[in-house]
DNA sequence: AACCCCAATATTGTTCACAATCAACCTGAT
DNA sequence: ATCAGGTTGATTGTGAACAATATTGGGGTT
């Protein structure tokens, strides 16, 4: 009962969002709606939420003034995109992706970045090499200052960007998607809590893809997606959770 | 108000979901709420519900015998699926993509479908090409007798079973999700209104993979794909729509 | 004839109270 | 000590009524 922190709508939740979602409105929802989504997705994704993690209709209903009604809509569009359990009848909680789900998303993001990599030819433009530097100048940064959060939504921002520069709208939805599950996955069965992959990997690829380097850039690729995978251990049955209000809150909800 | 038929909650709308969507439940649904949904993105899917055909909740509550909270849980999933546009305050309608949109899904489909056929090694297992085989006779069979949904479906299925057999669960997911939103696609744009694509080419393909000439059936997907897109013309806007009651309803909702 | 504005209707959005269900706990027996 | 059973409280599911909003059609005007 004192997650009120967690789950803020402001510009710390706006970070969060970056690590997964694209900025239009998610189809169906009001923009408040919206908001609340963002929010509470960006919880999960920088695992402020852990898996397991029950999410309460009436708390999340007090924690952002929301009615019900409401939050029940988001929570259901939470559901969608697999960033919740949402069985019917016995609560929503932060999802616990399976080991079998865990392979499959890194086998569909290897087949997807990578090949998007391997489709371009030539070097980047400028103006996608800029946005990528900027994601991996926040990651580092962030890791300076053993800021988890924002080193996840930076790496994941990375990822995404590089959809929207190499691919397209619909490409951006889907990486958003396994990017995020990614993210619960890694906080499920990360073997070593490192805070983070090793913090170079973007940075090479990078820069491979600024020299116009596509070979190595989709090589670094495979690699790095390969090495995340190669750190979980999927045996792990961890039963840590959060607190929803500490995580989630916001000052005056206390 | 007469489209008490399309709407079907049995055999004929099993088949529908084939065309693209997993068997298991959908992710926060009841049972009886994922039965109307598949009907429902069935319908649209094998376009008996055309684009921009309006979905009001009290006659599809009256069509399911449904209550409309029910109904709305449904129309927000599928908003989620991609498969209707739903404005806040304004309704749910048969989604229109934009042209923007569907050169994005087909593009997508490129990267994800061919890459899945290159990663292939071999000839592929006897039990998924009994599969393909099926889902290629389905479709023929349903060409000679001219009944459009059904070769539909069944075509959406081939593309479906081979991602299952060549991938996993989270690429059925995506895939599944393109695929219903490439028949909306088709259905705004296409140039000739021939039955489908070209009928072989699903035949044509699995010969290959049965072959295992795994180069030559990447050409003839990516071929495949292409020539689709290339059936399209993307600055038609069509207007004709459905009536909701003659496609969707059942013979005692009358 | 085309356009704008306003009223009537249809449709969606919201709230409330209550029913149904599930989880936790406590009791008691083996 | 462990487990079965029942009871209590918390949480979710449901329906109906009402409010807000959008669409439709008509009437008037230019």
């Amino acid at each position: 009962m004192n997650n009120i922190g967690v789950l803020n709508v402001d510009a710390e939740a706006a970070a969060g969002w970056s690590a997964g979602l694209a900025p239009r409105a998610i189809s169906g929802l009001t923009e408040a709606e919206t908001a609340i989504f963002i929010a509470v997705r960006g919880a999960i994704v920088e695992q402020r939420l852990l898996p397991g993690t029950r999410l309460i209709e009436e708390e999340l209903a007090a924690i952002y003034q929301a009615s019900r009604m409401r939050i029940r809509r988001v929570l259901l569009a939470l559901a969608h995109e697999g960033v919740i359990d949402l069985p019917p009848g016995r609560g929503a909680t932060v999802a616990c992706p399976t080991p079998d789900e865990a392979r499959s998303v890194f086998q569909a993001r290897r087949l997807i970045e990578v090949g998007m990599v391997e489709a371009q030819v030539g070097p980047i433009a400028p103006a996608l090499a800029g946005v990528l530097r900027a994601c991996c100048d926040a990651e580092t940064e962030a890791g300076l200052v053993r800021d988890r959060a924002r080193m996840i939504a930076a790496s994941g921002r990375f990822h995404v960007e590089l959809t929207r520069g190499l691919g397209n709208s619909v490409l951006v939805e889907i990486v958003s998607n396994l990017v995020g599950r990614s993210s619960l996955i890694i906080a499920l069965f990360q073997r070593h809590p490192a805070l983070c992959c090793r913090m170079d990997d973007h940075q090479r690829l990078l820069d491979a893809l600024v020299a116009g380097r596509v070979k190595a850039a989709a090589g670094l690729m495979r690699a790095h997606l390969a090495a995340i995978e190669a750190g979980l251990d999927v045996a792990m049955t961890p039963t840590e959770t959060s607190d929803l209000r500490f995580v989630l809150g916001r000052p005056d909800a206390g």
